[in-house]
DNA sequence: AAATTAAACGGACCTCGGTCCGGATCGTAA
DNA sequence: TTACGATCCGGACCGAGGTCCGTTTAATTT
Protein backbone atom coordinates (compact mmCIF):
# COMPACT_ATOMS: atom_id res chain seq x y z
CA UNK A 1 0.00 0.00 0.00
CA UNK A 2 0.99 3.57 -0.76
CA UNK A 3 0.43 6.93 1.23
CA UNK A 4 -2.99 7.36 -0.78
CA UNK A 5 -5.33 6.40 1.65
CA UNK A 6 -4.08 8.61 4.66
CA UNK A 7 -6.77 10.96 3.68
CA UNK A 8 -9.59 8.68 2.87
CA UNK A 9 -11.83 9.23 6.23
CA UNK A 10 -14.13 11.03 5.01
CA UNK A 11 -14.34 14.31 6.77
CA UNK A 12 -16.70 17.48 6.10
CA UNK A 13 -14.96 19.09 2.91
CA UNK A 14 -13.20 22.42 3.71
CA UNK A 15 -14.13 25.45 1.16
CA UNK A 16 -11.35 25.17 -1.86
CA UNK A 17 -8.61 27.87 -1.42
CA UNK A 18 -5.93 28.03 -3.62
CA UNK A 19 -3.84 27.03 -0.79
CA UNK A 20 -4.49 23.57 1.45
CA UNK A 21 -6.94 22.29 -1.91
CA UNK A 22 -4.61 19.26 -2.56
CA UNK A 23 -6.83 18.53 -5.27
CA UNK A 24 -7.48 14.37 -5.52
CA UNK A 25 -5.65 14.22 -1.95
CA UNK A 26 -2.15 12.25 -2.26
CA UNK A 27 0.22 13.83 -0.38
CA UNK A 28 0.98 17.69 -0.98
CA UNK A 29 4.24 16.63 -2.59
CA UNK A 30 3.31 16.96 -6.01
CA UNK A 31 4.95 20.06 -7.54
CA UNK A 32 8.55 21.12 -5.46
CA UNK A 33 7.51 24.38 -5.36
CA UNK A 34 5.06 26.12 -7.89
CA UNK A 35 1.64 26.29 -7.44
CA UNK A 36 -0.78 24.63 -10.04
CA UNK A 37 -1.83 27.14 -12.15
CA UNK A 38 -1.59 30.31 -11.31
CA UNK A 39 -2.10 33.52 -13.13
CA UNK A 40 1.36 35.62 -13.56
CA UNK A 41 -0.11 38.55 -11.81
CA UNK A 42 -1.45 36.23 -8.88
CA UNK A 43 2.00 34.22 -7.94
CA UNK A 44 3.97 37.12 -8.18
CA UNK A 45 2.01 38.68 -5.87
CA UNK A 46 1.86 35.64 -3.89
CA UNK A 47 5.47 35.60 -3.48
CA UNK A 48 5.77 39.02 -2.69
CA UNK A 49 2.97 38.21 -0.05
CA UNK A 50 5.30 35.26 1.44
CA UNK A 51 8.51 37.54 1.45
CA UNK A 52 7.16 40.51 3.15
CA UNK A 53 5.37 38.33 5.62
CA UNK A 54 9.07 36.54 6.54
CA UNK A 55 10.89 39.53 6.61
CA UNK A 56 7.93 40.90 9.33
CA UNK A 57 7.96 37.63 11.07
CA UNK A 58 12.19 38.50 11.58
CA UNK A 59 11.59 41.89 12.46
CA UNK A 60 8.45 41.82 14.84
CA UNK A 61 8.20 38.09 15.44
CA UNK A 62 4.99 35.86 14.76
CA UNK A 63 2.83 38.33 16.09
CA UNK A 64 3.86 41.65 14.17
CA UNK A 65 2.75 39.52 11.56
CA UNK A 66 -0.78 41.28 10.81
CA UNK A 67 -2.82 41.03 7.59
CA UNK A 68 -2.40 44.50 6.96
CA UNK A 69 0.80 44.76 7.77
CA UNK A 70 2.04 41.87 5.21
CA UNK A 71 -0.38 43.58 2.33
CA UNK A 72 1.00 46.47 2.77
CA UNK A 73 4.89 45.84 3.07
CA UNK A 74 4.11 43.95 -0.09
CA UNK A 75 2.56 46.86 -1.54
CA UNK A 76 -0.96 44.47 -2.19
CA UNK A 77 -4.28 44.76 -1.08
CA UNK A 78 -5.63 43.60 1.72
CA UNK A 79 -8.26 41.75 -0.04
CA UNK A 80 -5.05 39.75 -2.08
CA UNK A 81 -3.74 38.04 1.03
CA UNK A 82 -7.07 36.74 1.81
CA UNK A 83 -7.60 35.74 -1.76
CA UNK A 84 -4.42 34.03 -1.80
CA UNK A 85 -4.61 31.94 1.37
CA UNK A 86 -7.73 31.69 2.62
CA UNK A 87 -6.95 33.40 6.38
CA UNK A 88 -3.94 34.13 8.57
CA UNK A 89 -3.55 30.35 9.52
CA UNK A 90 -3.27 29.91 5.72
CA UNK A 91 -0.39 32.43 5.42
CA UNK A 92 1.72 31.09 8.19
CA UNK A 93 1.28 27.69 7.18
CA UNK A 94 2.55 28.42 4.23
CA UNK A 95 5.40 29.77 5.03
CA UNK A 96 6.22 26.41 7.21
CA UNK A 97 5.17 25.02 3.59
CA UNK A 98 9.24 24.81 2.68
CA UNK A 99 10.26 22.82 5.90
CA UNK A 100 7.09 20.81 5.77
CA UNK A 101 8.14 19.60 2.47
CA UNK A 102 11.90 18.39 3.67
CA UNK A 103 10.62 16.92 6.38
CA UNK A 104 8.40 14.58 4.24
CA UNK A 105 11.20 13.95 1.52
CA UNK A 106 13.13 12.78 4.71
CA UNK A 107 10.83 10.11 6.55
CA UNK A 108 9.22 9.23 2.87
CA UNK A 109 12.39 8.67 0.68
CA UNK A 110 15.46 9.67 2.33
CA UNK A 111 17.79 8.25 3.86
CA UNK A 112 17.09 5.14 7.03
CA UNK A 113 16.65 4.99 9.73
CA UNK A 114 14.46 8.14 8.68
CA UNK A 115 13.30 6.84 5.25
CA UNK A 116 12.03 3.59 4.22
CA UNK A 117 14.88 0.67 4.79
CA UNK A 118 15.36 0.72 8.66
CA UNK A 119 12.88 -1.50 11.14
CA UNK A 120 9.72 0.26 12.03
CA UNK A 121 10.66 0.86 15.39
CA UNK A 122 13.95 1.89 14.47
CA UNK A 123 12.30 5.09 12.39
CA UNK A 124 9.46 5.71 14.81
CA UNK A 125 12.26 6.63 17.02
CA UNK A 126 14.84 8.51 14.40
CA UNK A 127 11.10 10.22 13.65
CA UNK A 128 9.90 11.26 16.48
CA UNK A 129 14.30 13.27 17.19
CA UNK A 130 13.48 14.72 13.79
CA UNK A 131 10.28 16.46 14.46
CA UNK A 132 10.36 17.55 17.90
CA UNK A 133 14.04 19.34 16.83
CA UNK A 134 11.94 20.98 13.70
CA UNK A 135 8.96 22.19 16.17
CA UNK A 136 11.64 23.84 18.45
CA UNK A 137 13.41 25.25 15.90
CA UNK A 138 10.42 26.87 14.13
CA UNK A 139 8.13 26.59 17.26
CA UNK A 140 6.92 30.88 17.37
CA UNK A 141 5.51 29.99 13.51
CA UNK A 142 4.40 27.06 14.33
CA UNK A 143 2.38 28.50 17.34
CA UNK A 144 1.04 31.23 15.83
CA UNK A 145 0.04 29.02 12.75
CA UNK A 146 -2.23 26.54 14.96
CA UNK A 147 -4.98 26.30 13.12
CA UNK A 148 -8.76 26.30 15.18
CA UNK A 149 -10.06 23.20 16.90
CA UNK A 150 -12.44 22.15 14.51
CA UNK A 151 -9.55 22.14 11.55
CA UNK A 152 -6.55 21.17 13.36
CA UNK A 153 -6.55 17.09 12.80
CA UNK A 154 -7.62 17.77 9.36
CA UNK A 155 -5.21 20.09 7.91
CA UNK A 156 -3.05 17.99 5.21
CA UNK A 157 0.33 17.62 6.76
CA UNK A 158 -0.82 16.99 10.17
CA UNK A 159 -2.57 13.57 8.52
CA UNK A 160 0.30 13.36 6.40
CA UNK A 161 2.57 12.94 9.76
CA UNK A 162 -0.08 11.48 11.45
CA UNK A 163 -0.57 8.59 8.63
CA UNK A 164 2.82 7.95 8.95
CA UNK A 165 3.41 7.19 12.36
CA UNK A 166 0.38 5.04 12.41
CA UNK A 167 1.84 2.92 9.01
CA UNK A 168 4.71 2.43 11.03
CA UNK A 169 3.10 1.39 14.04
CA UNK A 170 0.71 -1.10 12.04
CA UNK A 171 3.71 -2.93 11.07
CA UNK A 172 5.35 -3.19 14.75
CA UNK A 173 2.28 -3.63 16.51
CA UNK A 174 -0.41 -4.98 14.17
CA UNK A 175 -3.10 -6.12 17.39
CA UNK A 176 -2.91 -2.18 18.41
CA UNK A 177 -5.32 0.35 18.00
CA UNK A 178 -2.28 2.06 15.60
CA UNK A 179 -4.97 4.96 15.02
CA UNK A 180 -5.48 5.98 17.84
CA UNK A 181 -1.69 5.36 19.41
CA UNK A 182 -0.52 7.72 16.46
CA UNK A 183 -2.61 10.09 17.52
CA UNK A 184 -1.12 9.56 21.10
CA UNK A 185 2.41 9.55 19.75
CA UNK A 186 1.37 12.78 17.83
CA UNK A 187 0.85 14.75 21.26
CA UNK A 188 3.93 14.21 22.10
CA UNK A 189 5.15 16.82 19.27
CA UNK A 190 2.16 19.13 19.70
CA UNK A 191 3.79 23.19 19.31
CA UNK A 192 1.79 24.18 21.99
CA UNK A 193 3.00 21.48 24.64
CA UNK A 194 6.44 21.80 23.05
CA UNK A 195 6.59 25.41 24.24
CA UNK A 196 5.03 24.84 27.30
CA UNK A 197 7.57 22.41 28.27
CA UNK A 198 10.60 24.04 26.94
CA UNK A 199 10.08 27.48 27.06
CA UNK A 200 8.13 28.02 30.06
CA UNK A 201 9.14 25.13 32.18
CA UNK A 202 12.90 24.89 30.94
CA UNK A 203 12.83 21.56 30.41
CA UNK A 204 16.01 20.35 28.09
CA UNK A 205 14.90 18.96 25.08
CA UNK A 206 16.66 15.63 25.52
CA UNK A 207 14.42 15.26 28.04
CA UNK A 208 11.32 15.16 25.66
CA UNK A 209 13.15 13.04 23.41
CA UNK A 210 14.54 10.65 25.96
CA UNK A 211 10.55 10.02 26.84
CA UNK A 212 9.59 9.76 22.98
CA UNK A 213 12.05 6.90 23.38
CA UNK A 214 10.64 5.51 26.19
CA UNK A 215 7.08 6.17 24.93
CA UNK A 216 7.65 4.61 21.79
CA UNK A 217 9.16 1.48 23.58
CA UNK A 218 6.08 0.75 25.57
CA UNK A 219 3.79 1.39 23.32
CA UNK A 220 5.83 -1.03 20.61
CA UNK A 221 6.23 -3.52 22.80
CA UNK A 222 3.82 -6.47 22.31
CA UNK A 223 2.24 -8.36 25.40
CA UNK B 1 2.20 14.70 50.15
CA UNK B 2 -0.76 16.98 49.08
CA UNK B 3 -1.45 18.40 46.14
CA UNK B 4 -0.12 21.64 46.92
CA UNK B 5 2.82 21.04 44.66
CA UNK B 6 0.62 20.76 41.50
CA UNK B 7 1.37 24.35 40.92
CA UNK B 8 5.09 24.81 42.27
CA UNK B 9 6.45 24.54 38.76
CA UNK B 10 7.60 28.15 38.17
CA UNK B 11 5.93 30.11 35.60
CA UNK B 12 5.26 33.59 33.97
CA UNK B 13 2.85 35.11 36.44
CA UNK B 14 -0.25 35.79 34.60
CA UNK B 15 -2.18 39.08 35.15
CA UNK B 16 -4.33 38.98 38.25
CA UNK B 17 -7.77 38.49 36.90
CA UNK B 18 -10.56 38.22 39.49
CA UNK B 19 -11.42 34.75 37.93
CA UNK B 20 -8.26 32.35 38.18
CA UNK B 21 -6.62 34.21 40.25
CA UNK B 22 -6.53 31.39 42.24
CA UNK B 23 -4.27 33.18 45.23
CA UNK B 24 -1.62 30.73 46.81
CA UNK B 25 -2.17 28.34 44.54
CA UNK B 26 -3.94 25.27 46.74
CA UNK B 27 -7.02 23.54 44.58
CA UNK B 28 -9.63 25.99 43.23
CA UNK B 29 -11.85 23.75 45.62
CA UNK B 30 -11.51 26.50 48.68
CA UNK B 31 -15.06 28.09 48.55
CA UNK B 32 -17.73 25.80 47.10
CA UNK B 33 -19.56 28.53 44.97
CA UNK B 34 -18.79 32.11 46.40
CA UNK B 35 -16.14 34.16 45.12
CA UNK B 36 -13.70 35.40 47.49
CA UNK B 37 -14.59 39.36 48.57
CA UNK B 38 -16.77 40.59 45.73
CA UNK B 39 -18.82 43.82 46.43
CA UNK B 40 -22.45 43.18 46.49
CA UNK B 41 -22.75 44.78 42.68
CA UNK B 42 -20.30 43.22 41.14
CA UNK B 43 -21.56 39.56 42.52
CA UNK B 44 -24.81 40.20 41.55
CA UNK B 45 -23.67 41.62 38.04
CA UNK B 46 -21.39 38.15 37.95
CA UNK B 47 -24.12 36.03 38.29
CA UNK B 48 -26.13 38.22 35.93
CA UNK B 49 -23.35 37.42 33.64
CA UNK B 50 -23.26 33.81 33.84
CA UNK B 51 -26.93 33.24 33.25
CA UNK B 52 -27.16 35.25 30.73
CA UNK B 53 -24.13 33.67 28.65
CA UNK B 54 -25.43 29.83 29.61
CA UNK B 55 -28.84 31.12 28.37
CA UNK B 56 -27.29 32.53 25.32
CA UNK B 57 -25.14 29.51 24.90
CA UNK B 58 -28.50 26.95 24.99
CA UNK B 59 -30.05 29.62 22.53
CA UNK B 60 -27.43 29.78 19.82
CA UNK B 61 -24.59 27.46 20.64
CA UNK B 62 -20.86 28.65 21.89
CA UNK B 63 -20.56 31.33 19.06
CA UNK B 64 -23.56 33.07 19.96
CA UNK B 65 -21.82 33.68 23.01
CA UNK B 66 -21.09 37.40 21.98
CA UNK B 67 -19.07 39.45 24.64
CA UNK B 68 -21.32 42.07 23.50
CA UNK B 69 -24.13 40.06 23.55
CA UNK B 70 -24.02 38.91 26.83
CA UNK B 71 -23.52 42.25 28.35
CA UNK B 72 -26.37 43.12 26.43
CA UNK B 73 -28.30 39.75 27.52
CA UNK B 74 -27.18 40.63 30.99
CA UNK B 75 -27.94 44.11 31.11
CA UNK B 76 -24.82 45.52 32.11
CA UNK B 77 -21.61 47.01 30.36
CA UNK B 78 -19.66 45.22 28.09
CA UNK B 79 -16.68 46.51 30.39
CA UNK B 80 -17.68 45.00 33.07
CA UNK B 81 -17.68 41.65 31.41
CA UNK B 82 -13.91 41.86 30.62
CA UNK B 83 -13.33 43.32 34.05
CA UNK B 84 -15.29 40.11 35.75
CA UNK B 85 -13.73 37.70 33.73
CA UNK B 86 -10.91 38.96 31.90
CA UNK B 87 -11.04 37.64 28.19
CA UNK B 88 -13.50 35.30 26.59
CA UNK B 89 -12.07 32.38 27.24
CA UNK B 90 -12.33 33.20 31.01
CA UNK B 91 -16.13 34.02 31.13
CA UNK B 92 -16.35 30.25 29.33
CA UNK B 93 -14.09 29.11 31.57
CA UNK B 94 -16.25 29.99 34.61
CA UNK B 95 -19.28 28.22 32.64
CA UNK B 96 -17.29 24.95 32.92
CA UNK B 97 -16.39 25.93 36.64
CA UNK B 98 -19.05 24.12 38.15
CA UNK B 99 -18.89 20.75 36.39
CA UNK B 100 -15.21 21.03 36.41
CA UNK B 101 -15.21 21.33 40.91
CA UNK B 102 -17.42 18.41 40.55
CA UNK B 103 -14.96 16.17 38.80
CA UNK B 104 -12.46 17.42 40.88
CA UNK B 105 -14.65 16.50 43.73
CA UNK B 106 -14.88 13.02 42.55
CA UNK B 107 -11.42 12.20 42.09
CA UNK B 108 -9.99 13.93 44.92
CA UNK B 109 -12.59 12.98 47.44
CA UNK B 110 -15.25 10.59 46.14
CA UNK B 111 -15.66 7.11 46.18
CA UNK B 112 -13.18 4.51 44.32
CA UNK B 113 -12.50 3.55 41.68
CA UNK B 114 -12.34 7.20 40.97
CA UNK B 115 -11.67 8.77 44.52
CA UNK B 116 -9.31 7.44 47.15
CA UNK B 117 -8.99 3.69 48.27
CA UNK B 118 -8.71 1.84 44.53
CA UNK B 119 -5.37 1.09 43.12
CA UNK B 120 -3.25 3.94 41.24
CA UNK B 121 -4.21 1.77 37.83
CA UNK B 122 -7.66 1.06 38.65
CA UNK B 123 -7.74 5.10 38.95
CA UNK B 124 -6.35 5.48 36.08
CA UNK B 125 -8.99 3.70 34.32
CA UNK B 126 -11.79 5.23 35.89
CA UNK B 127 -10.36 8.31 35.51
CA UNK B 128 -9.75 8.18 31.76
CA UNK B 129 -13.17 6.92 31.32
CA UNK B 130 -15.22 9.57 33.43
CA UNK B 131 -13.20 12.43 32.02
CA UNK B 132 -14.09 11.52 28.47
CA UNK B 133 -17.70 11.05 28.99
CA UNK B 134 -17.40 14.38 30.55
CA UNK B 135 -15.48 16.07 27.87
CA UNK B 136 -17.85 14.52 25.54
CA UNK B 137 -20.66 15.66 26.90
CA UNK B 138 -19.72 19.60 27.05
CA UNK B 139 -17.63 19.63 24.39
CA UNK B 140 -18.59 22.63 22.06
CA UNK B 141 -18.15 24.40 25.17
CA UNK B 142 -14.93 22.89 25.69
CA UNK B 143 -13.86 23.74 22.37
CA UNK B 144 -15.13 27.14 22.88
CA UNK B 145 -13.19 27.47 26.09
CA UNK B 146 -9.49 26.05 24.67
CA UNK B 147 -7.82 29.46 25.78
CA UNK B 148 -4.79 30.43 23.61
CA UNK B 149 -1.62 27.87 23.26
CA UNK B 150 0.84 29.46 25.10
CA UNK B 151 -1.43 29.51 28.32
CA UNK B 152 -3.08 26.29 27.06
CA UNK B 153 -1.40 24.40 29.63
CA UNK B 154 -0.91 26.68 32.70
CA UNK B 155 -4.83 26.88 33.10
CA UNK B 156 -5.46 25.76 36.73
CA UNK B 157 -7.52 23.02 36.10
CA UNK B 158 -5.70 21.70 33.80
CA UNK B 159 -2.80 21.60 35.92
CA UNK B 160 -5.14 19.87 38.77
CA UNK B 161 -5.89 17.44 36.11
CA UNK B 162 -2.54 16.41 34.92
CA UNK B 163 -1.18 16.60 38.71
CA UNK B 164 -3.29 13.99 39.74
CA UNK B 165 -2.61 11.56 37.00
CA UNK B 166 1.16 12.21 37.54
CA UNK B 167 0.51 11.60 41.06
CA UNK B 168 -0.94 7.62 40.38
CA UNK B 169 1.46 7.47 37.39
CA UNK B 170 4.09 7.64 39.97
CA UNK B 171 2.19 5.36 42.31
CA UNK B 172 2.38 2.54 39.65
CA UNK B 173 5.45 3.24 37.87
CA UNK B 174 8.08 5.10 39.72
CA UNK B 175 10.88 4.63 37.51
CA UNK B 176 9.24 6.65 34.70
CA UNK B 177 9.04 10.27 33.76
CA UNK B 178 5.70 10.49 34.96
CA UNK B 179 5.42 14.13 34.77
CA UNK B 180 5.86 13.58 30.53
CA UNK B 181 3.46 10.18 30.94
CA UNK B 182 0.65 12.44 32.12
CA UNK B 183 0.59 14.67 29.43
CA UNK B 184 0.45 12.09 26.83
CA UNK B 185 -2.37 10.61 29.04
CA UNK B 186 -3.65 13.79 29.08
CA UNK B 187 -3.73 14.53 25.28
CA UNK B 188 -5.83 11.73 24.63
CA UNK B 189 -8.77 14.02 26.55
CA UNK B 190 -8.01 16.65 24.70
CA UNK B 191 -11.20 18.30 23.42
CA UNK B 192 -10.09 19.34 19.83
CA UNK B 193 -8.93 15.31 19.21
CA UNK B 194 -12.17 13.91 20.66
CA UNK B 195 -13.76 16.21 18.36
CA UNK B 196 -12.09 15.19 15.62
CA UNK B 197 -12.53 11.55 16.12
CA UNK B 198 -15.95 11.66 17.46
CA UNK B 199 -17.64 14.04 15.65
CA UNK B 200 -15.27 14.12 12.25
CA UNK B 201 -14.39 10.87 12.48
CA UNK B 202 -17.64 9.03 13.88
CA UNK B 203 -15.60 6.91 15.59
CA UNK B 204 -17.88 5.73 18.57
CA UNK B 205 -16.64 7.16 22.12
CA UNK B 206 -16.19 2.99 22.89
CA UNK B 207 -13.45 2.69 21.09
CA UNK B 208 -11.71 5.87 22.65
CA UNK B 209 -12.13 4.51 25.93
CA UNK B 210 -10.79 1.37 24.40
CA UNK B 211 -7.66 3.36 23.16
CA UNK B 212 -7.87 4.80 27.35
CA UNK B 213 -7.38 1.33 28.70
CA UNK B 214 -5.19 0.37 26.43
CA UNK B 215 -2.37 3.31 27.22
CA UNK B 216 -2.83 2.70 31.03
CA UNK B 217 -1.90 -0.40 30.74
CA UNK B 218 1.00 -0.37 27.98
CA UNK B 219 2.01 2.97 30.01
CA UNK B 220 1.94 1.34 33.32
CA UNK B 221 3.68 -2.00 32.75
CA UNK B 222 6.71 -1.97 34.34
CA UNK B 223 9.82 -3.63 32.14
C1' DA C 1 -24.56 61.13 58.82
C1' DA C 2 -20.88 62.89 56.06
C1' DA C 3 -16.66 62.16 54.06
C1' DT C 4 -13.38 59.29 51.89
C1' DT C 5 -11.57 55.91 48.99
C1' DA C 6 -11.10 51.81 46.56
C1' DA C 7 -13.64 49.25 43.45
C1' DA C 8 -16.92 48.70 39.81
C1' DC C 9 -19.38 50.55 35.90
C1' DG C 10 -20.28 51.63 31.06
C1' DG C 11 -19.72 52.70 26.57
C1' DA C 12 -16.82 55.15 23.25
C1' DC C 13 -12.89 53.70 20.90
C1' DC C 14 -9.16 50.87 18.84
C1' DT C 15 -7.31 46.92 16.34
C1' DC C 16 -7.49 43.21 13.53
C1' DG C 17 -9.36 39.31 10.98
C1' DG C 18 -12.45 38.56 7.39
C1' DT C 19 -15.97 39.89 3.56
C1' DC C 20 -17.62 42.18 -0.64
C1' DC C 21 -17.94 44.01 -5.03
C1' DG C 22 -16.89 47.43 -8.72
C1' DG C 23 -13.09 47.95 -11.54
C1' DA C 24 -8.51 46.62 -13.52
C1' DT C 25 -5.76 42.74 -15.73
C1' DC C 26 -4.35 38.72 -17.71
C1' DG C 27 -4.75 34.88 -20.97
C1' DT C 28 -7.03 33.38 -25.05
C1' DA C 29 -9.55 32.93 -29.12
C1' DA C 30 -10.79 34.98 -33.37
C1' DT D 1 -4.78 43.21 -33.08
C1' DT D 2 -8.91 43.17 -30.95
C1' DA D 3 -12.38 41.48 -28.23
C1' DC D 4 -14.00 38.82 -24.47
C1' DG D 5 -14.43 36.24 -20.27
C1' DA D 6 -12.34 34.52 -16.25
C1' DT D 7 -9.44 35.77 -12.75
C1' DC D 8 -7.56 38.92 -9.78
C1' DC D 9 -7.07 43.34 -7.28
C1' DG D 10 -7.94 46.71 -3.76
C1' DG D 11 -9.79 49.09 -0.19
C1' DA D 12 -14.17 50.31 1.94
C1' DC D 13 -16.75 47.94 5.22
C1' DC D 14 -18.23 44.90 9.10
C1' DG D 15 -18.14 42.37 13.46
C1' DA D 16 -16.03 41.00 17.56
C1' DG D 17 -12.52 41.06 21.10
C1' DG D 18 -10.17 44.03 24.07
C1' DT D 19 -8.76 48.72 26.19
C1' DC D 20 -9.42 53.19 28.44
C1' DC D 21 -10.95 56.49 31.36
C1' DG D 22 -14.35 59.64 33.28
C1' DT D 23 -18.25 58.63 36.27
C1' DT D 24 -20.86 56.09 39.78
C1' DT D 25 -21.39 53.35 43.81
C1' DA D 26 -20.57 50.42 47.62
C1' DA D 27 -18.02 49.83 51.88
C1' DT D 28 -15.46 52.09 55.67
C1' DT D 29 -13.93 55.62 58.68
C1' DT D 30 -14.65 59.70 61.39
Amino acid sequence: MLYADFMSTALPPLPPHDERAAGPDLLQLGATEDEPCLRADAARNRAKLLDAAARLIAEHGADGVTMEAVAAAAQVGKGTVFRRFGDRTGLLTALLDHSERKFQAAFLGGPPPLGPGAPPVERLHAFGRALLRRTVEELDLQLAAEPSPDRRFSVPARRVLHGHIALLLRQAVPEADCELLAHTLMAQLNPALVHHLVRQCQMPVERLEANWTDLVARVTKTR
